[in-house]
DNA sequence: AGTGATAATTAGAATTATTCTAAATGATGA
DNA sequence: TCATCATTTAGAATAATTCTAATTATCACT
């Protein structure tokens, strides 16, 4: 019965106001988007759903929005390759699975201590601020998103 | 007094024979700029420093070349965000270091069981071909990469 | 050596995702 | 209400890469 920390809708005006910037239904919605279907949408993909609730939105908006809400930290850009870039709401630590058949993006859990066991491979000198876990191969269809398992 | 498996040029006719491809000039020019300068440079990079060898080529050949070179995996893509694809000669695993300030890349060798312990947070059903790891941060002057140590 | 078949290279056009520019709109608060 | 500043917007610009179609090089055989 553990809750994601801070993925809830509510949280985005306080993380906003936090970076001094202003709750906009336009970043609202787009934020909203990406909770309700966390399958890793490219800036395509969020204007196409964002324009059933706000069909006057533009792909610039978009574009805006989403890097916004990475800088606030409420959504982190996965990229894999040369693809279109990802924006993922899940602020868990986690990796990413490419499906190379399907071209779906999973989420993989971390165990808590991976991170810092993987970075213990950096020499002396390095001072590492992220790490990135990225896996790319084949998921049975049974690990396909299911629909919209928040929790 | 080990020697990096395949990392000479004269392994290169070799391993394009074996995916029924030629050794050209062009591929060969390549792959020793890549070999000689281990920086992970983009392809404009490689397009610079071979027409000093080479004032002739083409960039669309060196993409091809490059590509080519990845197929058979003598070389390794790297991306990091959007930026433009680098290129890496070295074979054995390891990980990547973007050094944020300085925009270089380092390699960060790996422990011979540390890919296998990622891979296994990976639940049933997930089978993956790859695992990349990348880190970003700040990287000591003293890290930077030093005249073309081989080995 | 000559010939046809195939592979590789090339210049330049096209593509794609993203960023930029400059103008219009919206909110804030003295 | 007015001035100010943030945000949104349309469309142009950018950058890396890929594509197209033509040319050149190599190879296998005769
Ligand atoms: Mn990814
Ligand atoms: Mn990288
Ligand atoms: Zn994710
Ligand atoms: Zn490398």
């Amino acid at each position: 019965m553990t809750r994601p920390s801070v993925t809830t809708p509510d949280a985005l005006a306080q993380r906003l106001a936090h970076s001094g910037l202003r709750s906009t239904p336009q970043r609202e919605v787009i934020y909203d988007v990406l909770l309700k279907k966390r399958d890793h949408p490219t800036a395509d993909e969020v204007y196409a759903r964002v324009r059933s609730d706000m069909p006057s939105i533009s792909l610039a908006t978009v574009y805006n929005c989403l890097e916004t809400l990475v800088q606030c930290d409420l959504v982190r850009a996965v990229n894999f390759e040369r693809g279109p870039t990802r924006y993922c709401p899940n602020l868990r630590p986690h990796a990413h699975f490419h499906d190379e058949q399907s071209g779906s993006t999973h989420d993989i859990d971390l165990p808590p201590d991976l991170l810092e066991k993987v970075s213990a491979v950096l020499p002396p000198g390095y001072d590492a601020k992220s790490v990135e876990i990225t896996f790319r191969g084949k998921a049975l269809p049974s690990t396909e998103p299911k629909a919209a398992a928040n929790k």
